[in-house]
DNA sequence: GTGGTCTAGACCACG
DNA sequence: GTGGTCTAGACCACA
């Protein structure tokens, strides 16, 4: 893994096992993790961050839970093919109107703090053509 | 408040207070709940939605540290007039970097519960255009 | 009452009620109000500070319950004659701690809002030199 | 936390959790306390006081979001380094006479449950003696 | 009526 | 081990 860039704010609200969950999913879900690739040791990936070993090891454990990666006993811990889940129709449509919320909770709440709205408009739209192009 | 409806989901991994203060932030920051309006008491909000009181109370106290309402012995707790907050350019960019991280890790979230890309796309556009619209 | 003049914030986190209750007994204590003199009705307070008259009612009732003034029904109420009340030994010695804890622990709060402490030991000069002159 | 001792008074009309704000705060503005010093576990500190360990929790929390500690899942609570804060002339003004009202009406109260104005003033000095020595 | 504080204790999240 | 959230329900403070 030398793509990829982990950082992570110890200061942030959410909390550092959290972040490390959410970014290392993200490089698997958008590709910059490849199946077959092997992620750092536990210990290697704690020191670069700064924080303890058990917060790497139980973010690896999420992920391995969450089918991502395959953590084994004295072998690297690497990426896994994976089968693109196709979620029961009733289930995606929860899953739409949950994102839907959340999304505009979480772009309330960045407006509450000070960015401008065209700024974030203008975000959306560069994120949804990538998604698209 | 008769007009935004409050929906809370006991089974998410986010606290109950939490999605509170975030809805009702967004109807603040929406303009469905407007300055001057009151919100239903705790006792009866939090029988509405199915919760306990403290829970309810402590959401209110979270939103008024953050300006939104003003919560009164005694009294109907009422929304606030708020000052648009301009912060700092330094700030601006570093809230800029946050809500791009955050909002890809989300994506990334959603995409691997199963939500199809196009869909998410689909949506990002929709809240891109009613906000500038 | 046309004398001391009361100043109630309805900004402060102290309550209204308490705020009025601390004055008027301020007012006894200091000799601004003298036994015999009566307080303006509850109504005609309540109207000067701009609270609801049961606030005021309230107020009146704990300085009764002190033993400040008397209340009755349809005569105005009036200051009482007040025997300074000599506490035990042991009650004193229990009064001079909790006074001394409480004195600190206001000086702090008020040092941390950035009252410059020479201000404030200034003004502790002040007061006592008042209370013994 | 050796040092200072905190006594809480369950029969005060200052409900418990203000009482250890108070006093915790009071720690560290006069440097009882010192930066990067860790304070006892909320469940700690909580049973050496009596109170329920929510009460505590409530406390620290109040603490942090004034700035004087950090609370963090899983790692112990420590004081923080404080930036004196210099407040503009008009706050200070404002300071100033809400401390003198604050400072008269709490003798007064003193004075209504029996301690003798000599005692009062006598500590007073006391206390403005230490400020500015 | 309103909101505030507290206790009892369960269960979760984090490092 | 740490702190966080929640419920149940009692009792108080305030207008």
């Amino acid at each position: 893994m030398t793509g990829p860039v982990l950082a992570i704010d110890l200061k942030s609200p959410v909390p550092a096992y959290r972040q490390i969950v959410d970014q290392l999913r993200r490089f698997c879900v958008e590709g910059a993790l490849e199946p077959g690739e092997a992620l750092p040791s536990v210990r290697r990936l704690a020191v670069d961050l700064g924080v303890h070993h058990n917060t790497v090891a139980e973010a690896y454990r999420a992920l391995a839970l969450e089918g991502w990666i395959e953590v084994a006993h004295g072998r690297p811990t690497v990426v896994l093919e994976r089968a693109a889940t196709a979620p029961k129709r009733e289930r995606r449509l929860e899953l739409e109107r949950s994102f839907e919320r959340r999304l505009r909770d979480f772009i309330a709440e960045m407006r509450a703090q000070g960015l401008p709205a065209p700024r974030i408009a203008g975000r959306l739209r560069t994120v949804a053509e990538e998604m698209e192009g």
